[in-house]
DNA sequence: TAATATATTTAGATATGTCTAATTATTTAA
DNA sequence: TTAAATAATTAGACATATCTAAATATATTA
């Protein structure tokens, strides 16, 4: 498996595709526009570029799916990006709704020799802030199933795991309720047409919108170890 | 003094240009070139659009010299770029020779939030590990005057303060010899032709070769204060 | 001062990633 | 099954920073 010498907007357009490849089959030029926030256009002409280097299958008007060696050079990035998530979180204090963004920037600069250092100052972790996996160094990640909140029903009680880490304002919210990965909620009920939520967070009660809802995963509670 | 949006490129020469002038008038097209790794006819191009924005004074044939715009924003790059250096060396445990490097890169993507935390976290220094003064907040910055240690006449003690950062091999050399800035050092004879210089630092004798005592600055020792 | 060497600029080209508008394919609804 | 809506691609353009080669200016030497 040769090695490849990835820029920024490819290193971008690789780890948009394995996000959106986490919920579904192909990653759809109009699902990486949209992560990427940039026009369909782009993307096509970056996935044929990508698909000539071998890192993706390309089938046009369907998406793409990564190779072999693109899900290696997808992780990689993803590594970087979540263990700086993590070390600007713990080492820096920034707060969890901004780590997104400066990662971002971040994850393009950073060698090999510093992924490594950063890693071993945080005890070589395996969850972000957001409670994303962090690839390991020889590029396997866990693979756990997540379910939506949204889909929980009354009376259920679960773990919330993971919460999508893009929207800052949605982040400062959840922490406001100190809804973090490994808090235990219990769903009390679930409106019928608007889906709005209602939880048992620590003796509190907490009303969620569908949306805000469909952003956090969670497993059954039942055989959920405590995690974080 | 209006705000204005540097890309990386620009950053880049507003640094190159500023290390530049610390030694000599004008910034030559030449001496950037250099210092940039890039082609002149790259750099008289940069040099119309930073003098078209303002940023820089640029006279053809002679060079350019930085406005006080130009200065602000170039001591803001330098502010980066010198607390990364000391960040990588004291958080993170890179050897000194490594960190321009690798702050080269992270300089350009360091948000204002995330300079303040590190700089808070070292307890807002004022040197780099190379002994380069670190501009502060407001956009001061030291201005000492240095000798380089090659017009030191034999007989004179002086203290290293300050040294190129630019050569790996050169800062483990004298990583290697412990010359690190704040040593102090007596000259025992210079060679007349090859300008071969024999120190004393410590008890032992030392002998660097004229290009090396070239990238190394130092002050009479008599009047300057142990530092570091 | 004139000739030569060196430094700088100009002209023209290339690579890259993005865009909009127009076209084509696929999916959904009637 | 056809028509309409949605998604994706193509064509053509643009901004940017770089390059090489040729032309021109400045500095140095005879
Ligand atoms: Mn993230
Ligand atoms: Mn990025
Ligand atoms: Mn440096
Ligand atoms: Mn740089």
């Amino acid at each position: 498996m040769e090695r490849i010498t990835l820029n920024q907007a490819m290193e971008n357009h690789l780890r948009a595709i394995h996000e959106a490849l986490e919920t579904n089959e192909w990653a759809t030029t109009s699902e990486c526009a949209r992560r990427l926030g940039i026009s369909s256009a782009s993307v096509t002409a970056m996935s044929k570029k990508l698909s000539r280097l071998k890192l993706v299958k390309y089938v046009p008007y369907h998406g793409v799916q990564l190779t072999k060696l693109g899900e290696k050079s997808a992780l990689e990035i993803v590594r970087h990006h979540r263990l700086l998530e993590l070390y600007l979180s713990e080492a820096l204090g920034i707060p969890w709704d901004r780590v997104h963004d400066e990662a971002e920037k971040l994850e393009h600069v950073l060698s090999e020799e510093l992924e490594e250092r950063i890693s071993k100052s945080l005890g070589d972790p395996t969850q972000d802030p957001h409670g994303a996996p962090i690839p390991a160094r020889d590029g396997t990640i866990d693979h756990v199933e997540y379910r939506a909140l949204s889909s929980v029903e009354p009376g259920e009680t679960v773990t919330l795991l993971r919460v999508d880490d893009r929207v800052p304002e949605f982040l400062r919210y959840l922490g406001s309720m100190n809804l973090y990965p490994g808090t235990v909620m219990k769903v009390i009920t679930v409106e019928p047409l608007g889906g709005l939520l209602a939880l048992r967070v620590c003796d509190k009660e907490i009303v969620l919108g569908s949306q805000a809802a469909g952003m956090i995963r969670v497993t059954a509670a039942a055989k959920a170890e405590q995690r974080q």
